[in-house]
DNA sequence: CCGGACATAATTGTATGCAATTTGGTGTAT
DNA sequence: ATACACCAAATTGCATACAATTATGTCCGG
């Protein structure tokens, strides 16, 4: 019964682990409609597994925040408010600053700064048209995190990840493909962006914490106060 | 089979929330040593339940970063390093932090505003010899919390209480009552606390939310301060 | 005395059956 | 027509049996 492809994997060993990354990729995808409720029996079905995983699965993914539990009633799609969305990009935006903050006190290391110039650098090329723009997203959160984990504060990096785990914002490959995100996130602000990211980068190299730790935070209001007039216009975040 | 007095109590309504919470608090109390393994048929027994709410319980403290999971061995106690329980201090000052900046800004509403000076009140008692030193712990944690929570971000509650999910450094009644504890946070420290807190209030009321940002990031330092040279000091933070 | 292979025991992973609760619908009285 | 009680179906909560994996201890060779 043991799959020698999964054996060789490093990845989920137990069916249970399969079972939420999945889950979970199809959450942050949009797959479900916030409020819907996902049943034990059906998601075991679809997933060809018993109830057993499923409900481990649900109850971790209920503890990411990515569910909302009643008991007895089960684990439903959480249907976040556009306040608690820009709630949460407002954490962001402290932590991911003292992110930057701490790497700037403790300084980039070569291989962290070759990763950051080799990020910024497809950046550029998105902008010259030389690379698929869907790839934006992709690149922006791998420049995010890799501030963070670069800051090598585990607390930090669990939290600033928990922030971003909003169905349908940021979806499991973090590629952002829906109308509503493009609208957002377009040429436009990536031009913006990438100067802001620059800025960034050369505060923190030259260890300039506060102002490093300035910069990120109000790059990332910035990222939100787009997210707020979007919301705002459309009244609702539907695709 | 079903208990009258567990079914009018407001809290867990299933076997799994009640495991779940005895066995945080248990944990959180430094019941069992960091690196323990926590056998799912033995709690089970202990607790007087199957194995299926054990095992569902161990899932939610493993996500709380209170157990460690080992696929096909199960959980174990997190065995958090110096260094992990002082980066989560530092990642709460900065989010404390920000949620005094949020109040400043927002501004407090008079029964916040009552709660804290009621916290305040009993604080002073304990400076005076009028009130059981033990106490402070928990008041501390209120004053604390209080301000988060009025700051009205779920995000940043949330991720406020994950930092503070430390096992025998705050306990599940917020009473440390370790000796280690006691070492840390003395009659000498309180009364430096509650100048901070006092300065922190006031800069709230007066709605100075840079300079409220700035003093409970540097509150929260001093404690960690504290703590990191009582850790240095004996080496190890056992009790 | 040490180290490794093997068998055995212990423990976790998964599936499933049953109990308890909720949900949905039907009928009845007002 | 509405509200309510009530019953049946569906769903979750819990317990348990079995499978898969890991831990343990013994034996053997060096």
């Amino acid at each position: 019964m043991v799959n020698v492809v999964e054996a060789e994997k490093k990845g989920p060993v137990t069916r249970t682990d399969n079972v939420i990354d999945r889950l979970r990729s199809m959450v942050l995808d949009g797959l479900y409609s916030p409020g819907s409720h996902l049943q034990e029996t059906r998601l075991a079905e679809a997933l060809g597994v018993s109830r057993t995983p499923v409900r481990d699965a649900l109850r971790v993914l209920g503890q990411e925040g990515l569910l909302t539990y009643a008991p007895n009633r089960g684990y439903f799609v959480s249907d976040m408010s556009d306040d608690y969305i820009l709630d949460a990009y407002e954490v962001r935006a402290t932590l991911e600053g003292m992110g930057c903050r701490l790497c700037s006190k403790k300084g980039l290391t070569t291989e962290v700064l070759n990763t950051l110039e080799s990020i910024m650098e497809k950046c550029q090329e998105i902008l010259d048209g030389k690379r698929d723009e869907l790839e934006w997203g992709g690149l922006n959160t791998d420049f995010h995190l890799a501030i963070v984990e670069a800051s090598n504060n585990m607390p930090l990096l669990s939290a600033t990840r928990q922030m971003r785990r909003i169905p349908r914002l940021f979806d499991s490959r973090l590629q952002p493909k829906t109308a509503f995100f493009r609208s957002v996130y377009n040429m436009e602000r990536h031009l913006k962006s990438h100067a802001e990211h620059i800025a960034i980068f050369e505060a923190i190299k030259s260890g300039q914490s506060a102002r490093a730790e300035f910069l990120m935070r109000e790059h990332v209001y910035q990222n939100r106060a787009a997210l707020k007039a979007k919301l705002e216009k459309d009244g609702q975040h539907a695709v």
